[in-house]
DNA sequence: GCTAAGTTGTACCGATCAGTACAAGTAAGG
DNA sequence: CCTTACTTGTACTGATCGGTACAACTTAGC
């Protein structure tokens, strides 16, 4: 079970570089230095197994570093400045991309549907739910949340086409001073 | 050369649909109604050169519908609006994706770097280029359309994910307005 | 109607695909 | 030491991959 969990970095890895179509099993073996003995002995289930097992570790990672966070603060301004700090460690900067977002675009979506439905209506709700706590109605927390996912998941793919991280700091950083200006006016 | 061309359509759209690596040559067949010695008749250098001839479709619908318009405005206004409007008819309100930015995202990136990059490059250019005519400064107006683009492709990939095609329409509209607002106020 | 050029289907190539089978190896428990 | 359970590399399967070869076919010019 460690060994498993051990190899999920690097299949995270090879499955953002190559996506889910893209990657093969000899792939994934260089990449995680298991042998598709061992592979098929943790992941009997095979690749989409090994794409589920990543998608959970994501989900805890979000879970643990951005939405808990983002639904126990009781002051919006630094939890939004915590999660854009967090996420652009996460995606490097845009050199990284979003698996989940990924998926979404493909065929494979299909497979993965609920679990990517399900990672970005978190992610909206937790910090939909974050910008209410600074007094801003519903409605219009839930339309910026929405904005500001969408807004990063562009300057993923953007920064990525450009080859460009400076450009990925400096949109999220426009989103983030955007947030804290609707949260420091108090309401909208 | 016209039955060439006139692949072209179901080409792209199985492009993006299952992007570069997940398509087969078997599935092109398919979509194209073509067997695989026309598809290397009208196609020597296999898939590749498909992708190749689909990105040259891609630029050449682009220049026609939203570079030149762009850079031809004397008005800005209505050709941010004008944009936005051929951009969500062509995306079909994120329900297609840009096979363009997709691209970017993969390992298949490096194959077609520099299409990628001119696609984004151009459109950045000529969206700041029109937003000028509006008095608006130039580094200002860069940072606009790289924010309108970026913003644009976020759009698709959060729309595609949770499957709902009134999400794009909305940040769309949410961005025309910010650019229209920035150029009705003259300067920034 | 003959030729030449272009087009198409089909059979085939070696490589690689995801996945299976299984024997050999390892380690822990008693 | 012996068993039992887990782990691993290797060899293999049939299917499919991208790509080639080429013969059969259509079409057009003359």
């Amino acid at each position: 079970m460690t060994e498993r969990s051990g190899s999920l970095a690097a299949l995270a890895e090879v499955f953002r570089e190559h996506g889910f179509e893209g990657t093969s099993l000899t792939t994934i073996s260089k990449a995680t230095g298991l042998g598709k003995g061992s592979l098929y002995n943790f992941f009997p289930g095979g690749k989409d197994e090994m794409m589920a097992a990543v998608l959970d570790d994501i989900d805890r990672w979000f879970e643990e570093a951005v939405f808990t966070p983002l639904e126990a603060a009781d002051e919006p301004g630094p939890a939004i400045m915590a999660m854009m700090q967090a996420v652009t460690a996460y995606f490097q900067s845009g050199g990284r991309v979003c698996l989940v977002g990924w998926l979404g675009l493909g065929s494979s979506r299909e497979a993965f549907a609920d679990r990517v439905n399900g990672y970005f209506a978190r992610w909206i709700a937790t910090l939909a739910h974050c910008l209410q706590t600074g007094r801003v109605p519903a409605p219009r927390a839930r339309s910026l949340a929405q904005e500001a996912v969408s807004g990063i998941q562009g300057a993923i793919v953007l920064s990525r086409a450009l080859d460009d991280t400076r450009l990925f700091v400096r949109i999220v950083e426009k989103l983030e001073s955007e947030l804290l200006a609707v949260v420091a006016r108090g309401e909208s």
